[in-house]
DNA sequence: TTTATAATCTAATCTTGATTCAATTATGGC
DNA sequence: GCCATAATTGAATCAAGATTAGATTATAAA
């Protein structure tokens, strides 16, 4: 036998965390490979090594950026507190996850497009079957996001803790907002990300306040 | 002389049209001239005798979405009627804004983007100083859009008809949960325009109410 | 009608970038 | 040290699509 892909796995969350930042300075298509490589003194060429085509790599960029946002939230939201306090915390959570992470926050917003827009038939994406399948996927870990927060939401309207809403458009007007923070945020600006993260809990919560 | 350009501003604006429809479809990269010519039955050249390029053709497209929808809420923001009223009646024109021209609404959010990242330096752009300046416009109409919410806000608050608040983040909260509705929003969908933003009235005006 | 200009079209260009290839270098395990 | 595999690379491909060029056609005004 031989050699073990020690680091690999290093470099290619390098190369994911590079591409995201990439990302948001020029979007998917203005990106170029080259772009990406140079980020971690690599020449594009190279990137085809860890990563089958450009496709692949935009799917990984979005793929950590919300599971990494999910396995923050899912624990808060299956804990037993009250609806009040889980979604306080959830809105934390999410607002730091963009704030602390921009490419990835902004990503989430303008590459969703990209992605559904890849032409799975075409080329590279071979077995076009890998592909749309993992796309399904996180589709899915995205719905599964938003149903978070909407069942929340729903729990706390059953229990009496807020005011009966519509739940689904509710928790739809607050992932907006919250996206959208990733979209203008900038560490420069005059607010932390937890003084952003403190308004939208005050917004929401007092919206469903009975 | 000659000709009139009678019909040309009819064609100009079916052109745009079609070019909103496209581009929420594929996103501006994914879309072709040739995509975008295809719905009003011409070829691509002849989008270049109406629109100087294709960067110009997706400012157009912005251009024409947001001055309708500043021309329908400005009146409305300048009333004097309770600030209250007002919001709720700006909210209500955005949301219907947004779904009676969904394929604005979805450039609105993503394709800013691409406008963005227009390499006003390069090729075609000639001067690149008129492209930059109606892109620079565009980009203060956008304030003045996210102004008049905001100083809505802040008028309720002077005059106690809302909690004080951070005006200028409860603001983008809303723009951010409006913009939203562009992205998932299905004239098929469980709830009409109206249903939508009557929902998001209800949620900010709680949300702001003393 | 004539005529100038608007609108269009077809058939090239021309660029840009993704992707592929063949070759080279580095490194862990034996 | 030797070998198999991982990592990388520079130098081609190759395709897609925006844009340009050179006609051609349509139409309003005189």
């Amino acid at each position: 036998m031989a050699r073990k892909p020690a680091d690999q796995a290093v470099h290619r969350d390098d190369i994911i965390k590079a591409a995201a930042d990439v990302l948001r300075e020029h979007g998917y298509d203005a990106t170029t490979m080259k772009d990406i490589a140079a980020r971690v003194n690599l020449t594009a060429a190279s990137l085809y090594h860890h990563f089958k085509n450009k496709d692949f790599l935009l799917l990984a960029v979005l793929e950590r950026g919300l599971s990494l946002t999910i396995a923050t939230i899912e624990p808060i939201q299956q804990s037993d507190k009250p609806a009040r306090d889980k979604l306080s915390a959830m809105i934390a959570a999410h607002i730091n996850a963009i704030t602390s992470h921009p490419a990835s926050g902004a990503a989430m917003v303008f590459e969703i497009k990209a992605l559904m827009n890849v032409n799975t038939a075409a080329r590279g994406n071979g077995d076009s079957s890998e592909f749309t399948k993992r796309r399904d996927a996180f589709f899915e870990q995205r719905d599964y996001f938003e149903a978070m927060f909407r069942e929340t939401v729903k729990e706390g309207i059953s229990n009496g803790e807020f005011r009966p809403v519509d739940a689904a458009i509710v928790a739809k007007a607050m992932l907006g907002a919250h996206n959208w923070v990733g979209v203008w945020y900038k560490a420069s600006g005059r607010l932390a990300g937890d003084e952003i993260a403190a308004i939208m809990i005050d917004t929401f919560v007092t919206a469903l306040k009975k």
